[in-house]
DNA sequence: ATTGAAAATGATAGCGCTAACATTTGTCAA
DNA sequence: TTGACAAATGTTAGCGCTATCATTTTCAAT
């Protein structure tokens, strides 16, 4: 019928038989069985996003970036919870492609080999988000983690802080080029000491934080400071060090990372490394939907940066 | 062909039919098409979530027990985001049934009228959750918010408070029970005062939670404890106090709500209503697809209750 | 061996839509 | 008025699966 035409391509139907169709449509309450328009024209309105957490609020946030992008859109949203494992991504991207989606929205740049394969054979459109790197199957939007925590450590460098420390938990792949980061900065600067860095595989909490600070003042006492891997741990640290009654930013000074929102509120406010969540949930949905629509992105892989926020954690000296 | 029976209902094929099949679909990479199936059955394996917030911490726990449950089942989640308007969740529902789901978990009790009408009328199992409540469209699992915030109104009178306010910010049907909970609890020991209660639309967060209490100790300076109607405003409470010199839990009581995992980590730890999110989101999942396989659950309503977790913040006088 | 019933397998139609093409209608210049 | 062409609408087949019923095979009891 006309009728198909008219309710996904109005512009082809004359204005007098869409008025007639709304009317009959609307009279009869039909809604069109999306089982049976991609069974017919073989794709979707499905965009696949596949994250490895939905309780982090790193991810919550990038999800609803995406949502409110894809609010009153035609598109489809299909949540994926890789949990941290290749492995169930790899099952989540086979899952996903069997439905033919319209496109896929990834995290990170360390998918499995497998995985890889099937995302460069897949006939749709792909975004990374996350990371930003070299070779993306398609897309990309992100930021690049070791340059992040790097520019943490020169501003911890720059308040003062000569015996720094670090300190993670669950050691994802975007953790350990934040590590990295810190790392070369560090050696960069002559005060890198191996012993004054503490992780654990343990997914991040705040209650970890004062773990990892207590761990790593029992190894390193002369810690002056801390760069977290998360906000988190971040605030647990802060926790950790008022209990012990070692002054912040004075005699430690603590740098989180993502720049959650109680970081501004924390007592002292907690310095952290912003980072664009909403956007890069936002940019990766119109890059895809974008590309699906025939425009594509001036450029393939985008780099949302970062920003270190100086806050009274760090700010020794009058500095920050 | 035997090959569709042999991929769904392995039982009804014989073993040498059965390894016959699997050996070719393996060598041919077989993967079934969803959309063929759905049509053709006129059913799917979807269930879908709608959740009026993928960022607030209590959803996500919810959504994180929904995902896990679910994790190598043959059920698909759908997750719609409401963002707490009742509109937006019709929307959804419309959008969800014409997918004709095979289950949908909702949030709350306060759908709109139209909705209330579409899910009466829906051919699928339906579960609420965040809450218990007479007459579910169909099966229900949570627990009563009124009471859960009437026993930590209990508690801060136990421990000696006199003068308690109430902050709040976005006001969903929840948060209005919570606080009529501590509203009638308060009118029944004598202490309550209206202009003790502070709320705003604005959505929660730790820094709405210092302003609240800012706002609140300028209009209500005798004030000498606090329920907050989470635990995000709960830490900015504690953050503000600390600011202030205020001392916790001596000179001011701080109770928040739903004991997320920082509250224990803060310094003092602070007293909440702990929640069981996880659960909830869990057996939600296990009611419903239990249904679908046509094991009724005992009861339609499951209250999971709650239990209000005393610590440092509210410990006046050796209590707590 | 024969029978009957159960188990296993096969054949057929159709789920509701869309792509591709065929036909009709409308519009305008010659 | 006519023809030429574009716009609008109609026709047809088929997407890949499942429900239903028909047929064949299996196998135990007689």
């Amino acid at each position: 019928m006309t009728v198909s035409r008219a309710l996904r391509d109005p512009d082809k139907v004359s204005a007098k038989t869409q008025t007639k169709i709304r009317e009959v449509v609307d009279r009869l309450g039909y809604v069109p069985d999306p089982a049976a328009s991609a069974l017919a024209a073989g794709k979707t309105n499905v965009i696949g996003v596949i994250v490895p957490s939905v309780t982090n609020n790193v991810f919550s946030d990038v999800m609803r970036g995406i949502y409110e992008a894809a609010e009153a859109s035609k598109w489809q949203i299909q949540l994926g919870n890789s949990r941290y494992s290749p492995l169930e991504e790899e099952s989540l991207v086979r899952t996903f492609l069997s439905q033919r989606p319209a496109g896929l929205v990834l995290s990170g740049l360390d998918q499995s080999e497998d995985t890889a394969r099937l995302l460069e054979q897949a006939d749709c459109r792909i975004v990374q988000i996350m990371e930003c790197g070299p070779a993306p199957y398609d897309m990309m939007v992100g930021f690049s983690h070791v340059e992040a925590s790097a520019a943490a450590t020169r501003h911890l460098l720059a308040a003062g802080y000569r015996r720094p420390g670090y300190i993670a938990a669950r050691l994802d792949p975007r953790s350990q080029r934040r590590l990295a980061g810190f790392r070369g900065e560090a050696e960069k600067a002559g005060v890198f000491d191996a012993g004054r860095i503490v992780t654990t595989p343990r997914p991040s909490t705040v209650t970890l934080g004062c773990e990892l600070v207590a761990d790593l003042l029992s190894k390193a006492p002369e810690t002056d400071a801390i760069l977290c891997n998360n906000d988190d741990l971040a605030l647990g640290a802060l926790f950790e060090c008022q209990r012990r009654g070692i002054r912040v930013p004075d005699q430690m000074g603590i740098c989180g990372f993502n720049d959650l929102e109680m970081m501004a509120a924390a007592n002292p406010p907690i310095t952290s490394v912003r980072t664009f969540r909403l956007a890069m949930g936002r940019d990766a949905f119109r890059m895809l939907t974008g590309a699906l629509a025939g425009i594509e992105p001036e450029q393939p892989v985008v780099d949302l940066g970062y920003e270190v926020v100086a806050r009274g954690s760090t700010a020794r000296n009058g500095q920050g």
